[in-house]
Parts: structure tokens; sequence; C-alpha cells
DNA sequence: ATAAATTTTTAGTCTTGTCTAAATTTTTGA
DNA sequence: TCAAAAATTTAGACAAGACTAAAAATTTAT
């Protein structure tokens, strides 16, 4: 049985053999665990002992495939807490991530699979990373961080990276999220700048990197059609084409038993001080939800001039 | 912050306080832990310094205030822990001590408010032990063990003790469980011998000081009347008057959805070569259910003579 | 009351995981 | 190519927790 210091010493190394590091090298590992190199060279003379990784003094380290099997598998129980914490436990996706690096540490050879039956076999966590099945098969992630790619890129956000948090932190303050379209518009050394969603975003490339995207075709962008809810101005008529997939458990049911159902025509009935919560006309009902949920809900504007006759 | 260690040692110290110990000793807390005295006269200390026990050279040991409500928290999370894997991931309630004394170690200011909420704010957890409220109040158990009371008493179990598993896996072999009513017939030091739901029973008295019962009054007893359906003969009729307590979650509600509701009439269908599963008459409907399920349906048995007109 | 038995504490070690400082190896770049 | 810089390892130390053996205090039993 491994301590938990040790798992986490696989795990970091498993993540920076994703990464395109060349080698695993003392230095990388010990920058991701906030410890020492010398304390990484320890470790990892242990690590070898148990033929967990293959050493050899000077040239970084590698996982056999004996320790690979236990990374996937910490990783595994990582992201199916995660979607228990949002899903179950109604916390935010930006939350769970320190919860679950405890609770990823959990000793037991049924209980991660109990819980991915519970949730109903999730195939990604709460930030899009996909979940390793029991047999420690792990999707590609096929997308690369918005830098990569250049002006006049459409895309749609696959995964936002949560750590540092300081720069998790920064994304969350812009109101990005996971499934949005976006159209890179500049993207420099300086600066990143792209319209998503009917807004202008200006991120500094250290803070886009941590933000992965895939490319979309022209045609499969629907150019500029796809908006939040909460970008919906009075007068405007919509059609609600789905609830975002970050909105899980509780909220999303509870949305849905609102009304807020795909193909349905919504407009804005009634207006608070703070224009917050407003009232949406759904269905012939007025039903008033705050901006934090009608951000969930993705709307198509329609023209207002074609009236349905 | 504390340590794993530590908490265990409060949790040990805790225990030993709410049992009929005169003084919370070194050589106690060793044997609840499994450790030595040594060790454990080192750990005192720090807890001392700590201001979480009081604590006299050769005096034993005592929680302070603060050092109580720490226990009492790491109690209620066990608890609620071991309902949360009885109740939503299925685990039978004699599988989860181990895990819930790892998962009661988790930090979290939130976690266990909200497992609490998704829970339905449970008072007991799948032993019968009460779990302590946010506030850190505590119900008193108000039974006592079996070997407490004399011969002819009626009582109803409201614990089980599943510590030491030796003891806690034989009271599982004899097949009792919470809520279950019986009546002592026998009581000395070589032997404990009592009646429940149709079967007798004979323990060793170590076996059965760990099943706590509180006294019925005669009234209370519905004399021999009540039983398991797995108890019921073929030709004779009964009543449903219930689920047991320890059958919670999905099968619970499976078993409800199946018919087995409360007032309902029930006979022996048909019979399986090996008597497992056998099919029942539920409201004109025949349904197969295997023995392990029927044992949490608790019935009542009419007189077969008595026809309804 | 006092010797024997038991309990508790102290002293000294060991393991795990971490750190700093120093030594060694590898990489960089003039 | 070779000195300087950077990366890596080694040496030595420390804190937490646990253990054994021995010393000290307390309890028990004559
Ligand atoms: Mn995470
Ligand atoms: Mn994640
Ligand atoms: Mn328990
Ligand atoms: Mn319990």
């Amino acid at each position: 049985m491994l301590s938990q210091s040790e798992e986490n010493y696989l795990k970091a190394i498993f993540s920076i053999e994703l990464s395109n590091a060349k080698t695993v090298s003392t230095t990388l590992i010990a920058k991701n665990l906030s410890t020492k190199a010398s304390s990484v060279t320890d470790m990892i003379k242990k690590l070898a002992d148990k033929n967990l990784v293959n050493y050899e003094k000077y040239k970084g380290v590698k996982l056999t495939s004996e320790g690979k099997e236990i990374a996937l598998n910490i990783v595994r129980s990582h992201r199916i807490w995660e979607v228990f914490l949002v899903d179950k436990l109604n916390y935010n996706w930006d939350e769970v991530h320190d919860l679950a690096e405890q609770l990823e540490h959990i000793k037991s050879t049924t209980l991660i699979d109990k819980l991915d039956k519970l949730l109903g076999f999730p195939k990604h966590d709460p930030h899009g990373d996909p979940i390793p099945t029991e047999a420690g098969e792990i999707e590609p992630i096929n997308g690369k961080p918005i830098p990569n790619f250049k002006e006049g890129t459409i895309g749609r956000i696959i995964h936002i990276e949560d750590e540092p948090e300081i720069i998790y932190k920064q994304i969350l303050a812009e109101d990005l999220h996971i499934g949005s379209q976006l159209h890179i518009v500049e993207n420099n050394e300086k600066r990143v700048v792209f319209h998503s969603e009917g807004e202008e975003y200006v991120l500094a490339p250290i803070v886009a990197n941590n933000i992965t995207i895939t490319e979309l075709l022209k045609e499969e962008f629907s150019e500029e059609k796809s908006f939040r809810l909460s970008n919906l101005k009075n007068g405007e008529e919509a059609k609600i084409i789905g609830i975002s997939r970050e909105c899980r458990g509780e909220i999303r049911r509870r949305l849905l038993d609102l009304g807020f159902v795909i193909n349905t025509k919504i407009t804005v009935d009634l207006t608070s001080p703070m224009n917050n919560p407003r009232a949406y006309l759904v269905r012939d009902t007025s039903i008033a939800i705050r901006n934090e949920q009608a951000k969930f809900i993705l709307i198509e504007k329609i023209k207002t001039h074609a009236k349905s006759h």
C-alpha cells in the first residue's frame, strides 16, 4: 500500500509526462509538488526500488507500466470525487479541487466504482477533463491552449485548468465557461483578445494558456448566434438551445423543471432595480431567476422583425 | 490543523470517557488504538500542550471542552459518512466502518454539512448510534448491553457495536438486526438465551455484550407477533408492519415500489427448490424476492381461521 | 507496612518525509 | 572548448510517530 506522498509523486510524474516536457526532471516534479529537488531525488529512489519508475541518475524519470496504472487510478479517483462534489453536494466547480486532492487518497477497492455508478458513469469531470475508465483508458485531450491558435480562429472551450489557483480565479472572474464558443481576434505576446457570447475578453497570454479549446470549422460555429440568457436584452426574443454543461445536478434539474428546455422561446419580462434577478417569459409564464443561473442557459437570438404569422 | 493521529487519539479518549471507566488511563487508550502505552504518553503530552486534554502525570487524562468539541466533530463525520456509504452507495452496514475511519479525517468546513443535507439530516448511523448535531449535541444512548437485563426482560435492539470485528461478524452471522424485539429467557455467566422473531438465539456473554437494547413494557411488545417475512410459512397469512430500519436507500425504495407497504396482506405463493427466492402474493400479484431481502420486511401473522367474511 | 505486581513514564532508536548546504554532474554560451 | 550557470545528487539534520527496554511511581496483596 502506497503512502499519500508516494501517490502524489506518481500523479505529478504522470501529469508532467502528459505535458510536452521532453524529460520528467527533478526540478519539474519539485515545482509541481511545491517541494525541493533534494526531496524529489530521495522519493524517486524509493519509487524506483518499488519498480514504479525507471530512474537513472541525472537522466530524469519515467513511470513503469505499474506506476502509470496507479497514477491513472488516482486521477480517476480525483475526477470522480470532483463530479460527486459538484453534482451531489452542489459545490461550484471552482471549489472542489482541494477537497478532491484529499479524497483521491481514500483506500478502497470498491468505493470509486460505486461512486461512479451513483453518478451515472460520467465521462468528464467538472473542468472538462476526461475520466479514465476502470481499465485505465483515458480519452486524449485533443485541444490546445488558446495562445497556440492564430487570429481568426473559431473554437470551443473544452477545458479550464484549475491550477495554479491565482490564474484559475482570474478566469472565473472573467466569467468564461466550458462549452463556450469563441472567436480569436488578436493574439500576440502581450495579449490575447477574443469574442465570446457577445462580450470581448482581453487576457494575458499566461492566463489564456490555462484555457484549452478545440478549433471549430466555420460551419460548426453558430456565427455569434450562441449567447447566455443573462445576455438577452429587453425586447429581444430568443430560443433556448440548451443548458451549459458546467451546470449539473440539482440546479440543472431545477432549471429544467422551471421550463428552460430546448427549443422554448424566451423574452425578458420584468427587470429588478439591480437588474438581478430578472423575470423571463417562458411558455406564457413569468419566471424570475438570478443572473448566476441565467448564465447557464444557452440561447440563440431570433430576429424580432420576423413575427410568427 | 490536527494530524490524523492526533484526531484518532481524541476520538479514543472521548469514547473511553463515554464508557463507564473511572479514569482514562494510558493503557486503556493504548488498547483502544492498538498501540503501546509509551506512544500514548508521548502523544498525550502533545495534546496537553495544545490544550486539548488536561493531563497530570500518572493520573490519567481528560478532554478539555475544546478537545471534546473536536472529538464530537470527528464522531459526527464518521457516522455521517457511514450513512452515506450505506444509503447512497449501497454498502452493507457491516462494511462501512473502516472506510469511515478514513473519510472522517477529510478536512473541510462545509463538506459534512452538505453531506448531512444530501442524506436528509439522519439522526442515527447504520449501527444505531446517534449522530451529534452541528452544535455538538449528542443524544444519550439509554440502552444497555443484553447481559445487564434479567431473565424475562422484553427489549428492542437499538445498537450493535461494530468493534471488535470478530464479535461483530459473529452477530451478523446470527442474523440479528437493529429494531428487532427480543425476549430474554436465560442469562448467566455461561450463556444468554433469547427469542426473537420466531428464532432462539444462544450467545456467549462477551458476544451479547456488544448488543444494546432498551427495555420495553409488556404492552409495547407485540407478543411474538412481529416476524421477518423470511419466517413466514407456507399457508400462513400475514400483514406487513414495516420495513426494517437497517434497510435503506435504493433497496428500501425498490421494496416499497414492489408493493411491500404497511398494512398489505401477504402470503407465500411459490417456493423454489432451495427455498430461495420465494414468491409472495401481494395485492394479487406474485412477487419473487430473495430471503436476504425478505428479512428486511417486518410482518405480523394473522390467524388464518379468521377469514375476512 | 512492605514486597510484589502493575502501570506509567523516560531514554534511546527507527522510519518517513522534509529541509539546507555542499558537492557533483550536466548544460549553456562565449 | 572550457568556464560559468544550472540542475541534480549527497550529506547531515530535524519533526512526527511509533517502538523497546529500563526506570520510576502507584496499586495490590500479604
Ligand atoms: Mn482537480
Ligand atoms: Mn478537475
Ligand atoms: Mn463505525
Ligand atoms: Mn457506526
